[in-house]
DNA sequence: AAAAAAAAATGATATTTATCATTTTTAAAA
DNA sequence: TTTTAAAAATGATAAATATCATTTTTTTTT
């Protein structure tokens, strides 16, 4: 066994532990799909796919991060999701036969699978996967929908703090700050708002203690009271 | 015959026009069914079921409108969508196996008919139905998306625009008027916005020739400018 | 290391939107 | 029909957020 065959059958098992979506797919089938899996490098800051694009198979994150946005006309994107190690890129697009509605850009060095569309339509005879598609379309619309309706209750403040506690909840390193370093534009990107706006709001939050930097990297230093300053509990500051 | 099957037969014929959902479903099946199929009266305002209720089956619209919201803490709902005559209410819940996320309440008085899961699961089984269920949420996700984007990014004057033309798109009465007739309150539920906000931009689309009013129904008198006000085409005024 | 470019931070101000109070209109009940 | 209640409309004001200008800091390039 080479080295590139190692490298591939490390990435599969990645995929069975992590993956949702091949979790109950049968060893067979996922042996004859790796077979044709493809891997590709991409570099941070580059694209995945763009809006509109028809996709021929979809991208499994082995390493990095990607982000899921659309771009507005006054130039500001909107982050819908990130994508991280294991889950899926193009699923939706690829599930329902249509060309991507979102654009995918690596948010840092990234590494993923490629599956092309002909492997999947093997898996697609595979009532497991197709019923484990269903169950990740489901709980991505339940997400979705709460994403609007934050979007239309919560100030910025509460949003922010929100964001700061999923990023955290993705991992820190040894030192606490969050992994995923995030450019102060794409933050209010996620946020939904303009980056001063949420430049001030961090600033104030790092002056009241919640959280600090270390260059672009932030530690979160009281969990609880972002996740009250989010559930919108009000006390002096 | 007697009236009531005949009744049952006709909303039988209805869902097979009109539900995606259904489409692809051979008759065997459907007959199986539409046995045990109960039809139900929802009056104006009473509840088909509450966030976190864990439901029995899946609904189908028969007659009449249902919003799909959550209810806030400090009172105010979010309308996440208006369900309609040919569509399915629980289906998320029931294909994810989970308590609902939402509530589901009358918005004029409805029919619905009521499939249990253990009738559903026979359908489960059926490769059509299952697929048309992934393009379906597919296709929700991508709408949920795209509403979360709206509401990051867009005015209140832009998104009630846009609420209007959609419901303009839904059907009008031979007077043109919007058929389905909602409070303001529910309107601003829908854009995401205080109700005295909502009320005074309709005022000033009515000054402006943009819609006018007979009660509480609202007919749209200039579709392109309302578009242009959607896309934010700014002009005089 | 110095120069240039990009990103982050801050201030001043304008715009949008929410909130509270009040009046008017419409619908429902007695 | 009168009374009562609810919904819609309007005004005044406050709060949240965006925008533009400028400075400071960090990163990249030469």
């Amino acid at each position: 066994m080479d080295l590139k065959e190692e490298e591939e059958s490390r990435c599969e098992r990645c995929i069975i532990r992590k993956l949702n979506a091949f979790r109950n797919v049968d060893k067979e089938t996922l042996s004859k799909i790796s077979d044709v899996k493809q891997i590709k490098s991409i570099k941070k800051g580059d694209t995945v796919f763009e809006e509109g694009q028809n996709l021929d198979g979809i991208y499994c994150i082995k390493k990095g991060n990607s982000k899921l946005f659309k771009i507005s006309e006054n130039g500001t994107d909107q982050i819908v999701r990130i994508v991280s190690k294991g889950e899926l890129l193009g699923q939706r697009s690829i599930l329902a036969n249509e060309p991507t509605n979102l654009n995918a850009t690596a948010i840092n060095d990234m590494q993923v699978c490629f599956v092309p569309k002909s492997q999947l339509s093997k898996l697609h005879s595979n009532k497991n996967f197709i019923e484990e598609s269903l169950i990740h379309l489901a709980e991505e619309l339940k997400k979705s929908n709460n994403e609007t309706i934050n979007m239309a209750q919560k100030s910025v403040k509460q949003r922010l703090a929100k964001t700061l506690l999923h990023l955290d909840n993705c991992g820190c390193d040894d030192k606490g700050y969050i992994k995923l370093v995030l450019s102060r534009e794409e933050i209010s990107s996620i946020v939904g708002t303009a980056k001063e706006s949420c430049i001030r709001i961090l600033s104030l939050m790092k002056k009241n203690n919640l959280i600090s930097f270390s260059g672009k990297k932030i530690k979160l230093l009281d969990r609880e009271k972002l996740q009250r300053v989010w559930l919108y509990i009000q006390e002096n500051q």
